[in-house]
DNA sequence: CATTTGTCGATTGTCGACGATTGACAGTGC
DNA sequence: GCACTGTCAATCGTCGACAATCGACAAATG
């Protein structure tokens, strides 16, 4: 029996051209993103680029301005704080149904992953360790069973790992990136849900303050807009 | 000073208008949405309709399967679960921030909101209660600062709404639904953060439970919308 | 009679085109 | 020189049209 291989459909490739690009750096926060151009880059017409990049939008990486056209959406330190709390509100909740859902193989499974983020550390392969890095909590809301907590998740890793995109290396030690996560597995096995979600807000808490910082440290992107235009606000009047 | 008075974009407005028909039950859950047939009653293209459905499907209220349409969302009590289990994830990690920085005014405006449910509840008037209700809620979010959070709860709102929508009637007792937020008020007069979270948590668990319940029982939307083919419009012309 | 195959109607995905609106720029008047 | 105004190019929002695809139904096949 054969299976109808989902051939992924027109905006949604596109939109992972853009995301990539995004994340490439080829497109920079803030700057314009105009349907015309994209469509012959593609080789398409407007069309399923404007599906593609409302969908992005709705992912939150694309902002657009009524008539003004689309953009790519340019984060402020304040804005990547937001996101941040809203993964640790998501993954401390989870955290309660994560220790009573968790099976044993389950717990092998995140040790493993754990040790594969050791191992890229160690390589210092810090690009590969952030996406694993993520596969990692992943898995802890994929184990807590909300399918709906889970979607929520996967898209706040998108932007948060396009936001890290920018700055190019995040931590300054991957080693102790890796090591950081040992004491969330020594929570899980214990099944101690009160230890886990202490030592899951302390683990994000470094990583977003970390983030953070170099967010702020970092002036590349608060203004910065090239097509000649006054991005933050069109009223010409703002007093 | 005039302001630009926003006009709504064609997308927005139709989606509105669908928005409505769930609401009102003329659109119910599974049931087919032709673009063609939307556009005919917009006095549209097609275009802005379908803009119109992606919104309302990155919302949740919709969904798509390619080159097969777009329905309205049906509920199972599954995944209505789910959400009510991420609505209380939001308001739980909102209640931290909230007693820190609601204000003095903030709580005069919430005890009048909790007075406003207590008069529509006497007065029988439930359906706007629920709406009154959602605002309550969504001042807390509000005050705690999180503008991200603050968009996901609208959202999740949205989607709860138009599944109570279904069963009518929510609750069996108005006044004793105004009535159960009063320890919320009493824990936010005492910026106790920990019995806030308790009550918050005992308030929600209730009201899920009991919409979820009702949901089981009736069974008006059993299980998926078939792939088969809703096609109900048809003076079935046979040739 | 059960199963496969062919055809048809209905609907989506995509396209190119047109009008409308925006911001930029030059020209005018003071 | 500065502010205002009219024009212009660029781009978005919307439209109607066409081909591709899907489900339903009937005919054909064993």
């Amino acid at each position: 029996m054969f299976r109808v291989l989902e051939q992924a459909d027109l905006p949604s490739r596109i939109a992972d051209q853009v995301l990539q690009a995004i994340g490439d750096g080829l497109l920079r926060p803030g700057e314009r993103v105009t349907e015309a151009r994209l469509a012959t880059q593609m080789g398409t017409s407007r069309a399923p680029v404007r599906e593609a990049l409302r969908l992005l939008e709705s992912q939150g990486l694309i902002v657009s301005h009524p008539r003004r056209g689309f953009f790519v959406k340019s984060y402020n330190a304040d804005e990547l704080a937001e996101t941040y709390d809203l993964r640790q509100c998501l993954e401390l909740h989870n955290a309660e149904a994560l220790v009573t859902r968790m099976t044993d193989a389950d717990l092998q499974r995140l040790e493993a992953q754990v040790e594969l983020l050791k191992t890229l550390g160690a390589e210092g392969r810090s690009q590969e360790q952030v996406v694993e890095d993520y596969a990692f909590h992943r898995m802890l809301c994929e184990i807590g069973g909300n399918s709906r907590i889970l979607r929520l998740f996967d898209q706040i890793a998108t932007e948060l790992r396009s936001g890290i995109a920018l700055v190019g290396r995040i931590y300054d030690d991957p080693v102790e990136l890796a090591r950081s996560h040992d004491p969330i597995i020594e929570a899980l096995r214990r099944r101690d849900a009160t230890r886990l979600r202490e030592e899951l807000r302390e683990h994000l808490r470094d990583a977003s303050t970390h983030v953070i910082d170099i967010y702020r440290k970092w002036p590349g992107t608060p203004q910065e807009e090239l097509p000649g235009h006054p991005l933050e606000d069109g009223p010409k009047a703002a007093r």
